[in-house]
DNA sequence: AGCTAAACGCAAGTTATTTGCTTTACGAAA
DNA sequence: TTTCGTAAAGCAAATAACTTGCGTTTAGCT
């Protein structure tokens, strides 16, 4: 529902769905998650609450829409003129986004308020594009699929944002990379 | 704070958190998770809402500790005879728990509420036992690293879960569980 | 320009959550 | 076994969040 999906999409939804979500990344600034409510950003907003409420249902939901706006709005990978080591780089990239404070609570926002798996597309598709976007940039080199790639480089590290307590210490993305592109014999 | 770890773990308080994590897991079963309230599993229970309230803080965190308690109870991993089978084996039954419709949502659950990374620890540790348990069936085997099983088996079928629509076709754990275990050359 | 309907604001009603205080019932010590 | 201290539960009142119905505004269309 983001960004201009309603039926009526120009002007004032428009104004007032970038107020709300300023507003909630204002206050995310000062103020935790559990002391944070719909009314409080309405009123940042200068809007009525109950829009709040017809247009996003609840908190979670609003704090999914917000946090996945976060990834839409990101740099290309930076190139460094190999595939490995644009995939190390961007890796690490990902790693230090998603890992630091602020990156794992908008991970967790966005899966917490998302009922129809909307936002959690899209961020699976904001891996998937700078993975293709990669890729793309050497069109003659044998390399792993897209979906691979994910699997064995983007999950890992969600993985262990997520659901362990000490964030992968850097340099796990370029193992990970490492240990993708490797490919050949592997004794574990 | 599940299973009995108050201050005054007997009697009274594993009693009510007993009866609330039950008329919670009730109320799942014919109730939509919007429509689920304090008041109502409180009611329930028999308990005075108040009481979840100060012990839970709020509904997303029971949520998380009801989640968490299911992946507690979980049955050993199915003995095949062979490493690779049972890797492939757990890893299907894997795939099959979390990827169902409750199972998604239990893990979504645990995510939610879950503010001191108590829960998602339960999580994580229950897929390192598992592994763990089958690692020990085969000493004299050459396997990889716990942590490596974790990273490329079972965080690609959770990245899947909870970032795609489509829940990952079964067979997804049994060709995770080969391309780990195959090693040597690979062409991708 | 005028029409239509989606989206907002307002106010009243309902429900959820918090808070201060009292009561109950473990658990330990006599 | 009785008594005592305390953590946790109950109760009730106050606050805050959320919902709903209805009138008003405004974008999009002809």
């Amino acid at each position: 529902m983001t960004p201009l999906t309603g039926s009526r999409p120009g002007g004032r939804s428009a104004r007032i769905q970038q107020a709300v979500h300023e507003a909630t990344k204002e206050l995310l600034l000062t103020t935790s998650r559990d002391d944070l409510s719909v009314p409080m950003i309405a009123t940042l907003a200068g809007v009525n609450p109950t829009t709040v409420y017809r247009r996003w249902g609840d908190l979670a939901a609003l704090l999914s829409d917000v946090a996945a706006d976060r990834f839409r709005e990101t740099e290309p990978p930076v190139e460094t003129g190999s595939l490995a080591g644009d995939l190390s780089l961007w890796a690490e990239h990902f790693l230090e986004e998603m890992g630091s404070g602020p990156g794992r609570s908008y991970v967790a926002d966005v899966l917490a308020g998302d009922s129809s798996g909307e936002n959690t597309g899209i961020c699976a598709k904001y891996a998937m594009d700078a993975i293709t976007q990669i890729l793309a940039r050497f069109p003659n080199e044998t390399a792993p699929p897209v979906s691979e790639i994910i699997d064995h480089v983007a999950a890992p590290i969600l993985y262990r944002i997520l659901f362990t307590k000490e964030r992968p210490a850097s340099g796990y993305g370029d193992r990970l990379v490492a240990r993708l592109l490797g490919g050949g014999i592997r004794r574990f």
